[in-house]
DNA sequence: ACTGTTAATGCGAACGTTCGCACGAACGTT
DNA sequence: AACGTTCGTGCGAACGTTCGCATTAACAGT
């Protein structure tokens, strides 16, 4: 590991103090013409880079962002981590800042002494958060000391604070009405607990579909339960078990694990998923487009959400004076339609999948 | 966002110097009881903590650990990430340090510059590599410029650095040891290119499974190409369209997409996964165990990995003096058994799978 | 009472930057 | 020739720590 290369050895070598050097390097001053030439010289000759942290030291900022999130089960990953890291990695170094991911604790105690732990010894210059929720716990503590942040996803609407999310709603909205395209009336929803302020927007855009369609959906149709495959297959045994005139003739599924599960208690009910009972899912996951059907999902603009949300905290850092009024930049996400809602015979679509891969 | 505490605000409100509240607080020396005392009920009350920057600026050390990694293509994501990035920041955390995670440039030029950039910045004090490969630039480069880093993966054999693999022989010859055992000899395989150095690591377990078993791989069984979905679907038509007598039973795949392939082409040549050709995956993917027939597939102690390698890379960096020859320590993967490799009948293994369900 | 030892604390310097201000030289203006 | 301006460069200080050494006070031993 070679000795570090600082600012005396270069103005050393060019002849000029240290901190000409600084200046010269930052473009804060006008130096004659050679004296700056000599000075690029000698960098270039002993690879000198500004030590980053005496820089920090000094300015007073990190440049380093904080992101932690919350785990997902091993049965169960986050189709989206990869991609959304990524997108806020290359969005942060462009502008010379980094990510500093660090743990998450589940109790809320720990979690907060994380963030305080990152934001008093100055080691982040603000934060990052994902998969927030009503009354979160870090919402709150970070709006009370006034550190700068910004999330994906909403919580309470009085609490202001700059946030990007994902227009759930226009999502199931988007599912909905493909499945009526279909000729579909009796449509379920597979949703998450009244607690999840996720799954509360998304079923919006499936009530305002319904509704819109001059169809009140029926209190058998809403099954809430854990995202889960299990409650998905689950709860699809009981739909299925519903009085002829009003069983589902499809369903609506918050997340794919949720309809993985449906498709397989369709299937082990003797129906045949798409041409009879339609499913969508939700997150796209990485697998859906090999299942069997293919299973029609809503994808997340992920890259964008993550390039949008750093851009928004690096003005939010580098803001010199204004106080800004935030409001929630909502994405629209988009229906990847596959076979599992559409009402073409099996054979259909299954040549066409074969045809893709050959 | 209120201001800094910093050491003279405490030593000021316990009457001492402050490079005497410093050694106090670092247990740097003796002082009297009631100074302590006092000490230590201002750094309370005015929840003092130094400021890392400073720290850092002194010590010549960031307390930090770099960490970029190749992304997955977004219809194929990397099952481990989560589990194993969440296992690195808890290791970290536990001994005061943090990952800085930063974007994975695929030129190689780019990418060297970016583990220089952060090295000559002093903004890591060591890096953690995985997916390495034969020659890996970054393996040369590290090793060149003598910076600490350890590496999930091996590399060549006569570069010696400290790193933790998958023994993915091993696993593999579980995978075939448990196809044999199930009355199968034709056992095909869908593997990576040849140069693929973890490829060839795990078809060695292949390899000494089968001639263990007294059997000699016919050269039309292995095929070599991307471990996609695509290219497992298309390498098992040409597989079952081997004359009848050399025709495999089963087959041994390096990753689950690839096994996802095969099943599919396997059902749609009308035959039966796991009553009549056996295939097993590898990697575990969360999807693995929710697809019909739930897929057997090879797993990697995941979270362990990532705590060993920190372990490993904070050792390199906190020893004074020794200079060690390092070996590559190897982590055997467990076999989880599932539907897709078993001859039980069909009925069997779904009622199986409802009983858990319910 | 004087010295030697130990215990408790203070002081100055350093880590590598950036920033504001001052200083001298060169230049054009009256 | 004297004077303001601009240009190019240097100097001292500061960011918040930690570290080695110096200093003082207290105390025991002769």
């Amino acid at each position: 590991m070679p000795r570090r290369v600082t600012l005396k050895e270069v103005a050393l070598r060019s002849g000029v103090s240290y901190q000409t050097v600084s200046k010269v390097i930052n473009g804060q001053v006008q130096v004659a013409p050679d004296t700056a030439a000599r000075i690029w010289q000698a960098v270039q000759e002993l690879n000198y880079r500004p030590n980053y942290t005496a820089r920090s030291l000094r300015a007073q900022r990190s440049f380093t962002i904080g992101y932690s999130w919350r785990p997902s089960p091993p049965d169960q990953a986050n189709p989206i981590l990869d991609t959304f890291l990524q997108s806020m990695f290359h969005a942060a170094e462009q502008r010379g800042y980094y990510l500093l991911c660090f743990p998450y604790h589940s109790e809320t105690q720990r979690q907060i002494e994380s963030y305080r732990e990152l934001m008093d010894t100055r080691r982040v210059d603000g934060f990052v958060l994902s998969g927030v929720e009503y009354n979160d716990p870090r919402v709150l503590f970070l709006l009370e000391q006034k550190f700068p942040f910004v999330a994906f996803g909403r919580s309470n609407p009085e609490l202001r604070f700059p946030s990007i999310d994902v227009d759930g709603g226009y999502g199931l909205r988007l599912a909905t009405e493909h499945l009526l395209s279909q000729g579909h009336r009796k449509i379920a929803a597979l949703a998450w607990p009244e607690e999840s302020r996720v799954g509360n927007n998304r079923m919006e855009g499936y009530f305002s579909a319904m509704r819109a369609a001059g169809i009140e959906p029926l209190a058998e149709w809403i099954q809430r339960g854990e995202g889960r495959y299990a409650f998905g297959y689950d709860a699809t045994r009981k739909l299925l078990a519903l009085p002829e005139e009003i069983r589902p003739t499809a369903m609506v599924c918050l997340n794919d694990y949720m309809a993985v599960g449906a498709v397989k208690a369709i299937q082990d009910a003797g129906f045949r998923v798409g041409s009879q009972i339609g499913v969508t899912g939700f997150d796209d996951t990485p697998i859906a487009q090999y299942l069997t059907p293919p299973l029609t999902s809503v994808r997340q603009p992920v890259w964008e959400i993550g390039e949008r949300l750093i851009a928004l905290l690096l003005n939010l850092l580098e803001a010199k004076d204004v106080v800004q009024e935030w409001e929630t930049i909502l994405m629209q996400p988009q229906l990847v339609i596959r076979a599992s809602s559409r009402k073409v015979d099996q054979h259909d679509w299954i040549s066409e999948e074969v045809m893709r891969d050959i």
